[in-house]
DNA sequence: CCTAATCCGTAGTGATCACTATGTATTGCG
DNA sequence: CGCAATACATAGTGATCACTACGGATTAGG
C-alpha cells in the first residue's frame, strides 16, 4: 500500500515555522481587511519575502481563506459544544459572551476577522465573500438546529421561531463587531449579549 | 451688510448635475465600500471626468463624507421622529423595519452604506472610520435618551438598561447589514427585527 | 471686446498594487 | 560527490491607484 504520510518532500525545506506566519498574516487580515492588507504588510507581519509566501500559501486569496480557517472555529467543534451544551440558549450565551470578549481584547485586533473581511469588493472578492459568508450560513445553521431540538424536547415553547432567533444571534454578534471597533468596551457588549439573551423569554 | 446669498460664483459653470452625481457617488459606495472604490468606478457611475470630481467635491474622503450625509438620515430628523413616536420600543421598531427594507431594496445595494464602509483601512482612512463610527454613536445616544424617557415616565420598567437596549438596537441593525450582503432575504432580516422587539418586554 | 475666474478634456504624475522571472542556496537521494 | 527538487533573495513586471498640470472653453463684470 501506498504510504499515506510522506515524511518529506524533497527539496530544500522552508525556513520559517509555516504556522507562525499563517497565524500573523491571520493577524493582519484581522486587522486591515481583505482588500486593503497588501502583500506588502503581510511579507512585513510574517517576516518573509514575497515569493516565500507565495510557494508557502499560493497567493492572497488562499492566504486569507487559510486565515479564516486558523480564526474561526471548526464547524466539527461547534457541532460539539451545541450538542454539548444543556440548551440552545446557555450555548448561544457562550457565543455572545466568547464574542464580547474576543472582539475587545488587548492582544489582538477589535472587532471580527470575518466582519472586517465584509466591505465588498469588486468581483475579484467575490469568492471571499461567499466563503465568509459560508461560514456564517453554516453556523447560523446548526443554531437552528439547536434551537429546534429544544422546542420539540419542551424546554422552549412551541411557538419560538427557531431560525429568526439563530439569525438574530449571528446578526447581534456582527453587529457586536462593528460597534467594537468603533470603540465600545467589553462591557457595553456584554450588555448587548444580555439584552439579545433576553428574547429567549419571550 | 454683505450678501449672505451670493447669487452665482464668476467663472464657467459646473455642466453637470451636482446633487445627481452626488448620488451616483453614494451609490457606488454603497455598492463597494469606500477603500475598494476608486476614482475610475466614481468617474464612471457619475458621469463625469476625475477633474471635473475634484473641482467639485475636493477628493475621495470629502465625497464620501458628503455620502454618508446623503444616506444617512440627518440627525435633527432622527430626533424628530424619536420625539413624535409614542413610544421608544415603536421608534426602535420603525428604526429596525426601516433597515430590513432598506438593506434589502432592489433598486439599490443590499446592507448598509455605514456598514460597508468599516473594514479597517490603514491609516490614511481613519477620519472615515470616525465619522461613521461617529454617526452610530449619535444614534445610540438619542436612542439611549428616548429609552430613559419611557423609563421616567413608566412606560418601560426601571431594571431598564437603556444604554444597553439601544447599544443592542444599533448592533442588530449593523448585523443585519452583514446578513444582507450575505444573501438574506428581506423576511428573515424582519424576523430577526421581531426577535429584537421581544427584548423589550423582558 | 477685454480680462479674470472657473470648468472641462487630454494626458499624464509618482506611488503602490499583486505577482513573478531569474539566479543562487539548501536539501534528499543515489 | 552529482543530480533533481525545492526555497531563497534580488529586482523587477504591467496594471491600477489617487490625483493633477496644462491648455482650451465658458461664464460674469467692465
Amino acid at each position: 500500500m501506498k504510504s499515506t504520510a510522506p515524511t518529506r518532500k524533497p527539496g530544500r525545506p522552508l525556513s520559517f515555522d509555516r504556522q507562525a506566519a499563517l497565524k500573523q498574516a491571520m493577524l493582519t487580515f484581522w486587522q486591515h481587511g481583505y482588500e486593503t492588507t497588501s502583500i506588502n504588510d503581510l511579507t512585513a507581519a510574517m517576516g518573509i519575502t514575497a515569493p516565500s509566501l507565495y510557494t508557502a500559501f499560493g497567493d492572497k486569496q488562499q492566504l486569507f481563506l487559510e486565515s479564516t480557517r486558523l480564526y474561526a472555529i471548526a464547524p466539527e467543534d461547534l457541532q460539539r459544544q451545541l450538542d454539548q451544551a444543556p440548551t440552545a440558549q446557555s450555548a448561544a450565551r457562550a457565543m455572545l459572551y466568547a464574542a464580547a470578549h474576543g472582539f475587545t481584547g488587548t492582544s489582538t485586533p477589535r472587532g471580527c476577522l470575518l466582519a472586517s473581511a465584509t466591505a465588498r469588493g469588486s468581483s475579484t472578492s467575490q469568492a471571499v465573500q461567499h466563503a465568509v459568508a459560508a461560514i456564517r450560513r453554516d453556523i447560523i445553521t446548526r443554531l437552528t438546529a439547536r434551537i429546534s431540538q429544544d422546542i420539540t424536547s419542551g424546554a422552549l415553547p412551541p411557538a419560538t421561531t427557531a431560525a429568526a432567533l439563530a439569525t438574530m444571534v449571528v446578526a447581534v454578534i456582527q453587529g457586536m463587531s462593528v460597534l467594537a471597533r468603533d470603540g465600545s468596551t467589553r462591557e457595553s457588549l456584554l450588555g448587548i449579549a444580555d439584552c439579545a439573551l433576553a428574547c429567549w423569554h419571550a
